[in-house]
RNA sequence: AGCGGGAUGGGAUAGUCAGGAGAUUCCGUGGGGCUCAUAACCCUGAGACCGGUGGUUCAAAUCCACCUCCCGCUACCA
């Protein structure tokens, strides 16, 4: 069993999302080289409060706009060559019925209890105000906060029914908190049990060990309904609707079980052809051996809660966990709400095949690390290793190949090549055995290499005539490395690999054959073959970054001039990029000396300062010397953070007006996001402003 | 604060769990070669005391201790 983490039905995919995809369908599709039977399966998350929000934002019904998402990516899959045997979703009545049995178990086994919590309730709307869509002020900073974290603030995790003065995002309507009764699923109970289970579980080592602080500290146990009206009804008890973490693992069992019930189940199993349906009762309570592969964000849902709920239903425990690293862009976190993103589409409509970007985020660093994407680089790997050394030792081999023999010349595979091959061969199955993802990625493109050392040091353009013999026997092996590059390739570049394998004249699929096949013998004649991969030409990078760029600037021209935009975003958790920005720098007593390099007029240009008007200031919480303001600058008002606390009396600062940065970085200081820099003098932090009557947002010269 | 992940030639990135040859690969860079191949390919040079300090060992990028700096996680967001 081979699953991938729900994407949750809010939004669109970039391509950062699709690492754990990739991941996962590379190593689903690598096991099946090593001739094991694996069902790879993954679904939509359809439900829980977000969802539910934004469907009542935009008029629709939570289904109709979750199912719209659904089926996005369940057409996007495919065109990256993403294969499930099952892409369901968690609505459905598979996973419906699913959950209910698996929470009745629970509750049979005495896994459940009630008890009365306090909940946040909007009284116009006669709706419960789950965490986050509640917001108020912090009881210990004071600080703008929301329901479950002070965000803004001192950054302290919030209890239901502590945060002041609390009112719905959703209404703005004053909260108030009524007791809920609720169940809770005792994890406590599992303690021990999971301690025993992390230290076996296998995977990447951040799946293994960031849980050990919850695992070997006390486990709480879990609340696992909530009030709300989007979801799956706990059995029993119709008002009462599960939390969304609770089905949506159990979608991976659904999932499979759609799959065994599936016609195609039968057929696709792998290298053993016996036409048994997938048996997911087998896979899932007997001997089968489950790899989660996730973003490294869940991991305590997949190696705490889920195999806590696994033990209590009786059914296997996950052998291991991948929990891939975040892709960022630039250096910089993608932040779907600023449109600072790589969509999908966009990277399709370009043209590109799914081959290029599988191997560039396989295979550019280790499947836990975070990595980058960016334009230049992705042309630089694609130009480099799949045109330079893949493609190019492939097309030089059957060109010469066909030209000269019209096929695969008659010789024997020579020892060397095949030593070199069976070397490769077992690599990959180490690679595997590691859940090493980048290697097996990595695998086609180191044999290529060696192939075209091999080719140039033998030089068979030179023995044609010279010696035929020797000629032969080198394109010989330099056919064999090819079938070998393209059987190797399989799992990280399948789109290649079968252009490959009809190239060499082979029938049926490489997707069928085993890791060996790598060293049967190629067919002995085959046509002249295509260029495997296109160059990525350096205008064209520079065109693909002017696009990038302008629309992340569109994006940011629109959010200035929307001075409506109070509405906090509730899927938010992708923009925090915190660029480090230096803080303001403490000036030396004495005076510095004046610096010896002038600049222009135009780099002076660069700094956009502008007059400001303090509205509010607020010292933070743990911080010596940082304050929290908020700054109107005519087009909109900021949140900018100063060093400024010490030296000034805080509650007098509002009114006055200083100067600012106005296009300085935004830089997360203590927790809070400053989006400005305010101008001050000196080590008495003397504050920049201006004489006359200057309105908020006059530019400065 | 606690925990997790990182710090390796100019940039990127492997190796660390199972300590030992000249520390991997890609880009860039100096020199040379080839012309079968998509100005692709091959050979060769320069460039890293593997974040810091101390320790274990015949031997440390790798193990241990402490420290510095980045990123993330910390449960009723998904």
């Amino acid at each position: 069993m081979v699953t991938c983490g729900l994407p949750y039905a809010n939004g669109d995919l970039h391509v950062g999302h699709l690492r754990t995809y990739i991941g996962g369908d590379t190593f689903a599709r690598a096991l099946r080289k090593l001739g094991q039977s694996v069902a790879f399966v993954s679904g939509s998350d359809m439900h829980g409060t977000p969802i539910a929000v934004n469907a009542w934002r935009e008029g629709v019904s939570p289904e109709e706009f979750a199912l719209r998402h659904h089926e996005r990516y369940q057409e996007t899959f495919p065109r990256f060559d993403v294969a499930f045997d099952n892409y369901g979703h968690t609505r459905t009545e598979t996973n419906v019925e699913l959950t209910q049995e698996f929470v009745r178990t629970l509750d049979e086994e005495g896994y459940v209890y009630d008890e009365a919590i306090e909940v946040a309730w909007d009284p116009e709307e006669g709706q419960a105000l789950p965490d986050r869509y509640v917001e108020g002020t912090c009881p210990y900073c004071g600080a703008h906060a929301r329901g479950d974290e002070c965000d803004e603030g001192c950054g302290r995790h919030l209890e239901p029914g502590e945060i002041e003065a609390p009112t719905s995002v959703i209404t703005g309507n004053p909260a108030e908190y009524r007791t809920r009764n609720h169940k809770f699923f005792r994890l406590s109970e599992f303690q021990e049990y999971l301690g025993e289970f992390i230290d076996r579980l296998e995977g990447t080592d951040n799946a293994r060990n960031q849980p050990r602080e919850w695992i070997e500290g006390e486990l709480k146990d879990w609340c696992i309904t909530r009030d709300l009206d989007w979801g799956i009804s706990y059995p029993g008890e119709e008002e009462l609707i599960l939390y969304v973490w609770v089905d949506a693992p159990i979608e991976y069992v659904a999932s499979t079980k759609e799959y065994a019930e599936s016609a195609d189940s039968a057929d696709s199993t792998g290298a053993d052809a016996d036409a048994e349906p997938f048996d997911w009762e087998r896979a899932w309570q007997a001997e089968g051996e489950l790899v989660h592969v996730i973003g490294r964000d869940i991991i305590q849902h997949h190696a705490v809660f889920w195999p806590a709920m696994l033990r209590g239903v009786g059914y296997n425990e996950p052998r291991a966990v991948l929990a891939s690293g975040f892709v960022n862009l630039d250096g910089r976190a993608f932040s779907t709400s600023r449109n600072r993103a790589v969509w999908t589409d966009d990277y399709l409509e370009e043209g590109f095949d799914a081959d290029l970007y599988r191997y560039y985020v396989i295979s550019g660093a280790g499947f836990q690390q975070d990595t980058d994407f960016s334009w230049d680089r992705f042309a630089e790997r694609v130009n480099s290793e799949l045109v330079g050394t893949l493609g190019n030792f492939v097309y030089r081999s059957l060109l010469f190949a066909h030209r000269t023999y019209e096929g695969t010349p008659e010789a024997e595979l020579s020892a060397d090549v095949r030593e070199r091959i069976e070397r490769a061969i077992e690599e990959f199955e180490e690679s595997v055995n590691d859940y090493s993802v980048r290697a097996i990625g990595r695998a086609p493109v180191e044999l290529a290499g060696f192939g075209n050392e091999y080719i140039q040091q033998a030089e068979p353009w030179k023995l044609v005539d010279e010696e035929p013999e020797r000629a032969a026997q080198v394109i010989r092996d330099c056919v064999q490395l090819v079938k070998a590059v393209c059987v190797l390739g399989a799992p990280v570049m399948p789109g290649m690999a079968e252009t490959l394998w009809t190239q060499l004249g082979e029938s049926g699929s490489v997707h069928d054959v085993p890791l060996d096949a790598a060293l049967d013998a190629p067919p002995e004649t085959f046509d002249a073959p295509t260029e495997l991969f296109e160059r990525i030409e350096d205008d064209r990078v520079t065109e693909l970054n002017e696009q990038l760029q302008a629309r992340i600037e569109e994006a940011a021209a629109e959010e200035e001039t929307d001075t409506t935009g109070a509405g906090s975003d509730p899927e938010s958790t992708e923009s925090g990029d915190g660029e480090p920005a230096e803080a303001e720098a403490v000036a030396d007593p004495g005076l510095e000396p004046i610096a010896s390099d002038r600049i222009g007029f135009e780099e002076f240009q660069d700094l956009d300062l502008r007059v400001g008007r303090v509205e509010r200031a607020q010292g933070i919480e743990g911080s010596d010397e940082l304050v929290r303001l908020e700054v109107d600058i005519g087009v909109e008002t900021r949140q900018i953070v100063a060093g400024i606390k010490q030296l000034h009396d805080v509650d007098s600062l509002p009114g006055s007006k200083v100067v600012i940065v106005a296009n300085m970085e935004r830089a997360e200081l203590f927790g809070v996001e400053s989006n400005g820099m305010v101008l001050a003098a000196g080590e008495e932090a003397d504050l920049l402003t201006t004489h006359g009557n200057a309105l908020p947002g006059t530019t400065v010269r």
